[in-house]
DNA sequence: CGCCAGGCTTCTA
DNA sequence: TAGAAGCATGGC
C-alpha cells in the first residue's frame, strides 16, 4: 500500500481487502451513503469525508497527510492484514465462504460515543430507521459543519430531557440515550479508556448503562474501541451459531472473532445461507 | 394490514 | 433463574 498527497487529496494504491460498499453499508456505521457519481460520503470525527474507489486506487478528497495519518488511516483500519485473517478461515467451509464473500469489509474505528449511542438506538430496530433517528439526532443537537452536522457530544445530550428528544422519534430508546449520555458526561463511564481496558472489564462497565446489554456493549467495543475479540450476537448470528457452530467458533478464529462476526453477519443477511429470514 | 427489526428491562412461574 | 411479555416506531 502506498499513500501519496496529490492536489490536496490522499491517493492510496495497492490496497487489498477494502470495498467501500461492503465496509460502509454493512451495518457497522450509519452515516455513510453512496453518491450518484460513484463516490461515498459520510460524516465522522466532526467532518465530512468523500471517498472514491477506482480499480486499485482509493482517493480521499480534500485531506492532508497529517489528517489522514492522524484519524482516517486508523478509522478505515488500513494497517491491519485482513488477508491473513481470511486465510485463517480456510479450515472451515462456512467461514471460508463467508470470509470470501465479505473480503472487502474492514472494521471501522468509530468514535466510541457515536458507536455506543448508535447501537443503543439499533436495538429492536431496522437499519433504515436507525439511520433516520441518528440523522435527526445530529440535525437537532450536533454542530453545523460543512456538508451537514457533527454527531452531538454526550455532554450536550446529558442536559436534555426525554421530551426534548421527541423529534428523534426514537421511542423507548430515548431514556437509554440520556442515561448513557449522563454517565459518559459525568465521567462515570470512561469511553476514552475503553480501548486500553481489558475486554471483559470494559464490557461489564458498559452494561451498567440502562439499555445496554451484551450485544450493544460488544458493538461499542468492536466498532468504537477496536476490540476485535468482541463478538456481538444479534438474531442473525445467534441463528448461524446454533445451526453451524453449536460448540462456538473454531479456536483459531477467536482472537479476531469480531471480524469473523462481520463476515458471518454480512453473509447470512445476504441470503446465501438458508433463505433470508432469521 | 401484520410482522419484524444488529435487544433490553421487567414481570412471572 | 429461566422464559415470556412489553416496549415505540415505522420499514416492508
Amino acid at each position: 500500500m502506498t499513500v501519496n498527497s496529490v492536489n490536496g487529496n490522499i491517493v492510496i494504491e495497492g490496497l487489498k481487502n477494502f470495498e467501500l460498499a461492503q465496509t460502509l453499508d454493512c451495518g457497522q456505521a450509519f452515516r455513510w451513503s453512496p453518491e450518484n457519481d460513484g463516490c461515498w460520503r459520510g460524516i465522522a470525527y466532526g467532518r465530512e469525508v468523500r471517498l472514491q474507489r477506482q480499480d486499485d486506487t482509493l482517493t480521499l478528497f480534500d485531506m492532508t497527510e497529517e489528517e489522514f495519518n492522524g484519524i482516517w488511516r486508523g478509522y478505515f483500519d488500513l494497517d491491519r492484514d485482513y488477508g491473513s485473517i481470511i486465510a485463517a478461515c480456510e479450515g472451515n467451509e462456512l467461514l471460508k465462504n463467508a470470509a470470501d464473500y465479505g473480503s472487502g469489509i474492514r472494521i471501522l474505528a468509530q468514535e466510541p460515543w457515536e458507536a455506543l449511542c448508535s447501537f443503543i438506538i439499533s436495538q429492536n430496530n431496522n437499519i433504515p430507521r436507525i439511520k433516520g433517528i441518528i440523522e435527526r439526532l445530529c440535525e437537532n443537537f450536533g454542530e453545523p459543519i460543512k456538508g451537514g452536522y457533527s454527531f452531538p457530544d454526550a455532554s450536550v445530550l446529558a442536559g436534555l430531557t426525554v421530551e426534548e428528544l421527541a423529534p428523534l422519534r426514537s421511542g423507548f430508546r430515548a431514556k437509554y440515550i440520556l442515561d448513557a449520555a449522563r454517565r459518559v458526561a459525568s465521567g462515570e463511564i470512561d469511553l476514552k479508556g475503553l480501548k486500553a481496558s481489558q475486554y471483559d472489564a470494559a464490557r461489564e462497565r458498559l452494561m451498567v448503562i440502562k439499555g445496554v446489554g451484551g450485544k450493544v456493549a460488544d458493538c461499542t467495543l468492536l466498532f468504537g474501541a477496536s476490540h476485535i475479540e468482541a463478538f456481538p450476537r444479534d438474531v442473525w448470528i445467534k441463528r448461524v451459531m446454533s445451526e453451524h457452530f453449536p460448540e462456538g467458533l473454531p479456536a483459531e478464529a477467536l482472537p479476531y472473532a469480531g471480524i469473523i462476526q462481520q463476515y458471518l453477519f454480512f453473509y447470512a443477511r445476504s441470503g446465501a445461507l438458508t433463505g433470508n429470514t432469521p
